[in-house]
DNA sequence: GGCATGTGTATTTTT
DNA sequence: TACACATGCC
């Protein structure tokens, strides 16, 4: 046995040589939970369990990988491709086309990302004439987000729109309409969205015969980051384990911070009486936060009502309080930040150890520029993505029309692209494409000639002015269909070499160019990225494959790819807190820590609401190691977009407390002579003849 | 029916 | 800002 288990505490070791029977070990921030998961794996791997029976699923790809390299080098062999790994989402996508046809689906489903599913609710709601009213029907991304809670919360309509979204209860009708013609077009077109992935692995497991084939695959179960898993998450595990008793799942109450995904913090709670017999292991030695760290951040969760009690304690010593920083405003914020980055840089400190955290995608906007300005290097996580591109996503249509080309969302896209072509004509040239093929009930859709033969053989009428286009598009079409492509789940054929996909995307490319340069302003900076995605495209032999792995998992932001990862050098990191889950950096800045921004004003409405904010803020404290600033500018201008000068005054974050900000040092951002506070304390007289002042000049 | 142009308005986090 | 929707012209 490996002398490294003498390098665990005795909780970790205790969790990693477990026995028989589920195990929930709960793991404070910083507790090392994945080198506790790591370990599992080697261990029951030397404990001579088959690497591929292994299934440990995780919150991203890149976790999976990273356990996984671990664990490998601890046994010292490469399980990378052979232990399970991967999302909850990418594990379904693999399991469902193995085995989803003995719940008759189809294995070469197409998956759809949020965007896509938007577009084709968007697509129904205007067939069915919702939104020409007298009031404004919910919008795409909203009809989005009221299914998505009600199927992965397993909540009745109703229920979903009196709770979450009031002020579209009025239409639950049109909604209810929209949904049951959403679900029965995406089954007639053969493509999963997200949530079908998790309840299509969960009818799977659930599924007499096959269920427990797929079940007994997996010796042993592993979850990671559990806290933020949803019911239909939990519901696929029960399934999994009816037989085999053998799961650990790893999480923090405290960190729980995806209930807008209808993650359920019930799911770790309950987790002892939903498996009988569980274990429970603590993990509360901390080795990544200095004292004071912990101390401020540990304040904050202080006030939190229902939680595993733990009590983070670290051997790291170290003086220097988490420091708040007063700042005049969004501005004067900025030049701090980038003050105190620069001056850790010359202490030797690089930008890729320190990270700069903030509630929402937008809220570094302005520090972008300012960075950008000072030539110091960056990447953001959590911003607008690569995928999310409208030219990215054009392409990627394309793409799917020759994987699927029943996939009418993609066509919908496509046809209108084309000069004088609008939705009324793709609407036509679909139906005589035949691409909508009406499924009985319950169904898989009846055998029907893909719509590429039918454009292949049929002379498809096109009004004229669109008829050149329309040419191109056929032949690129065609032509992509009949080149050699490896099918997803089968095995690289040994001998024959198929073609890269990037041939395809090259060709789709050509025919989209001139698209691209008639209907963006800016096209040669969007070009640049499609040849990203083509040199993406160099490394899959599976159009599917390549498909679906940049909806699972896409390069998580678009200056990822503005240069190629080799000539990187040293840059910092932006995130959402969202997105820093389960990372560290040696210097951590958090930016707008005031009300209204952490936490959110859309997030204010409930209590629920409030504590998930301020688990948010816990996460984002406890990603530093040496040092922490949280900046609270004072004066937040009231038109985002605007050059009005009106502006209100902020209150800080109210979760830092008194008691909290006894564990910060103060500081200010501003020279005195630029102070607001001679304006904090001026009566109501004075802040009148400031007025005058400004009227009369 | 397509398309250019104008108007109003919402407004977080992500697999 | 970006998106949904209305209007008016070809």
């Amino acid at each position: 046995m490996g002398s490294w288990l003498d390098d665990l505490n005795p909780a970790q070791r205790e969790a990693v040589t477990h026995g028989e029977g589920p195990l929930l070990v709960v793991a404070g921030a910083g507790t090392g939970k994945t080198r506790t998961l790591a370990c599992r794996v080697a261990w029951l791997i030397e404990r001579g369990v088959e690497p591929d029976r292994i299934l440990l699923l995780t919150f991203t790809r890149r976790a999976a990988a990273e356990m996984l390299s671990r664990a490998g080098r601890l046994v010292s062999q490469q399980i990378t491709g052979k232990v399970w790994g991967g999302t909850f989402h990418a594990v379904a996508n693999r399991l469902l086309r193995r085995y989803g046809r003995f719940i008759g689906l189809s294995p070469d489903f197409t998956v759809m990302d949020q965007g896509d599913a938007a577009d084709m609710m968007n697509l129904i709601r205007n067939e069915l004439g919702l939104g020409k009213g007298e009031r404004r029907f919910p919008r795409k991304q909203t009809l989005v987000s009221i299914y998505s809670r009600m199927v992965n919360a397993q909540e009745k309509l109703p229920d979903v729109l009196d709770t979450r979204f009031p002020w579209c209860a009025e239409d639950r009708e049109g909604i209810a309409a929209i949904f049951e013609n959403y679900t029965r077009r995406k089954r007639e077109s053969n493509v999963l969205d997200y949530d079908d992935l998790l309840l299509m692995w969960n009818a799977l497991a659930a599924a007499p015969g096959v269920g427990e084939k797929v079940a007994d695959r997996f010796e042993h179960v592993l979850v990671d980051e559990y806290q933020d898993t949803n019911a239909v998450q939990a519901g696929i595990l029960r399934n999994m384990r009816k037989r085999h008793p053998h799961i650990m799942v790893v999480g923090d109450d405290a960190q729980a911070i995806y209930s807008f995904r209808a993650a359920t913090i019930r799911n770790i709670l309950d987790f002892p009486q939903q498996f009988p017999g569980t274990k429970v292991v603590t993990l509360e030695q901390n080795y990544r936060s200095i004292r004071p760290i912990l101390a401020a951040s540990n304040a904050v969760m202080q006030q939190a009502a229902e939680r595993y009690t733990k009590d983070l304690w670290s051997e790291r010593t170290g003086e220097q309080k988490p420091v708040l920083l007063h700042c005049l405003d969004e501005e004067n914020q900025c030049q701090s930040v980038c003050g105190n980055i620069l001056s850790h840089l010359e202490s030797g400190i690089a930008l890729a150890r320190q990270g700069v955290l903030f509630r929402a995608g937008h809220h570094s906007d302005m520090l972008e520029v300012e960075l950008a300005r000072r030539n110091i290097p960056f990447h953001k996580y959590g911003g607008l993505k690569f995928v999310e591109a409208a030219h990215i996503k054009d392409m990627l249509a394309l793409l799917r029309i020759v994987e699927n080309p029943f996939d009418e969302v993609s066509w919908f896209r496509i046809l209108p692209l084309l000069q004088g072509i609008g939705p009324a004509h793709a609407r036509r040239i679909m139906d005589a494409l035949g691409v909508r093929r009406p499924a009985a009930d319950g169904e898989a859709p009846a055998e029907s000639p893909s719509p590429l033969r039918r454009l292949a053989a049929a002379d498809v009428s096109v009004p004229g002015p669109a008829k050149e286009e329309f040419a191109a598009l056929r032949r690129v079409l065609l032509e992509c269909a009949a080149m050699p492509n490896v099918e997803d789940g089968a095995d690289a054929p040994a001998g024959r070499t198929a073609p890269s996909v990037a041939v395809q995307v090259e060709r789709l490319r050509q025919f989209y160019e001139p698209i691209l340069e008639r209907t963006h302003d800016n096209a040669h900076i969007r070009a640049r990225d499609i040849e990203q995605l083509e040199h993406i495209a160099r490394g899959y032999r599976s159009r599917s494959r390549f498909i679906t792995d940049l909806t699972l998992d896409p390069p998580q932001a678009t200056s990822d790819l503005a240069q190629p990862p080799f000539l990187e050098e040293d840059y910092l990191v932006l995130s959402t807190i969202h997105s820093a889950k389960g990372c560290e950096w040696d210097v951590v800045h958090i930016l707008h820590a005031a009300d209204g921004m952490i936490p959110s004003d859309m997030a204010v409405g409930e209590t629920e609401g409030v504590d998930e904010e301020r688990r948010l803020l816990y996460v984002a404290m406890t990603r530093a190691r040496d040092r922490l600033y949280i900046y609270f500018p004072l004066r937040y201008y009231h038109h985002r977009w605007g050059h009005s000068d009106s502006h209100g005054y902020a209150q800080i974050s109210r979760f830092l407390t008194k008691a909290v900000q006894a564990l910060l040092e103060d500081r200010t951002a501003y020279r005195s002579d630029e102070s607001p506070t001679k304006l904090k304390t001026m009566n109501i007289h004075d802040v009148d003849a400031w007025i005058r002042g400004l009227t009369g000049g």
